[in-house]
DNA sequence: CCTTGACCTTCCACTAACTGGAAGCGTCAT
DNA sequence: ATGACGCTTCCAGTTAGTGGAAGGTCAAGG
């Protein structure tokens, strides 16, 4: 049997249960993210409801979502009329983001890489990667999309 | 044959010719990757040596290496008895860090791209993207590992 | 009662790599 | 000389926290 009062935890004990730093916590509420109680003493009181919206966004920021995207869910997620294709769209359009990332990414790791094999790495001073930042193409502003 | 008083470029033409954007020329003025001339009436002026350094950082950041990797890299391109071990490590480095972090993307993808999947985004408010939100595992400060 | 140590509080500063904008000269063409 | 640019500096804001200082609170032990 559990206490028929329930008194909440403090934020130390909200961090273990939500797996979140207590500091990034503050941080969340000082953003609006989250507004626990207080008790008498100043201290931040937590309860059931404060530690699963931590939990929540401690998996959705896991996930690579934006602090403004986990308002956005935060919202969605409190609002029981809502239409599940505009979490679907949030959720979709960062899918997208990820997939573009991983794209630019693995364009650079194929570069560096090729980089990489192309130098001895020995003690003499001749080295292709320097050569070929010094004269390869302009990538970023002169060929990155603008957005 | 080219003028014999070469009078050099002013930070516009600078921008163009490497492609940076004037403000990330000064930028990096300000943090000491570069140090062009003055001329008499203040302003920046670059010649084949800066513009050179800048394409360098350009591309280097293109390539997703960070403002010191390429403060360590314009060093090792200025020594000319600089052991090309040194250059590949770095490259090498940076290498590992582009695959970590893909490999990190990758994983939310595949787990957002099921969520995205579960859902079937109408205009009714059931929603596994949230459920799962609200009840998957604890992924961020519970399981990355630390450095 | 007092102290010690572990909590908790707030507030300020710092991180990376720029970007935007304001205020104020310089230069050039009309 | 007037307007349109281009250049200068400096200040602020961006993302998502993290680190630390100064100080209040609480439970246990002596």
């Amino acid at each position: 049997m559990t206490n028929a009062m329930e008194t909440g935890m403090n934020i130390g004990q909200a961090a273990k249960a939500s797996g979140l730093p207590a500091k990034t916590i503050r941080y969340y509420e000082d953003i609006g993210l989250i507004a626990p109680k207080r008790d008498s003493n100043g201290y931040r009181s937590f309860r059931e409801g404060e530690i699963h919206r931590l939990a929540f966004l401690n998996r959705a920021r896991g996930l690579g979502f934006s602090i403004e995207d986990c308002r956005a869910l935060l919202g969605l997620y409190d609002d029981a009329s809502r239409a599940s294709e505009d979490v679907r769209r949030l959720a979709a359009e960062h899918l997208d983001r990820i997939d573009a990332r991983i794209a630019e990414l693995q364009e650079m790791r194929a570069t560096v890489a090729g980089l990489v094999d192309s130098c001895a790495g020995d003690g003499r001073p001749d080295c292709p990667i320097l050569d070929d930042l010094a004269t390869g193409p302009l990538s970023r502003h002169a060929t990155r999309s603008r957005r």
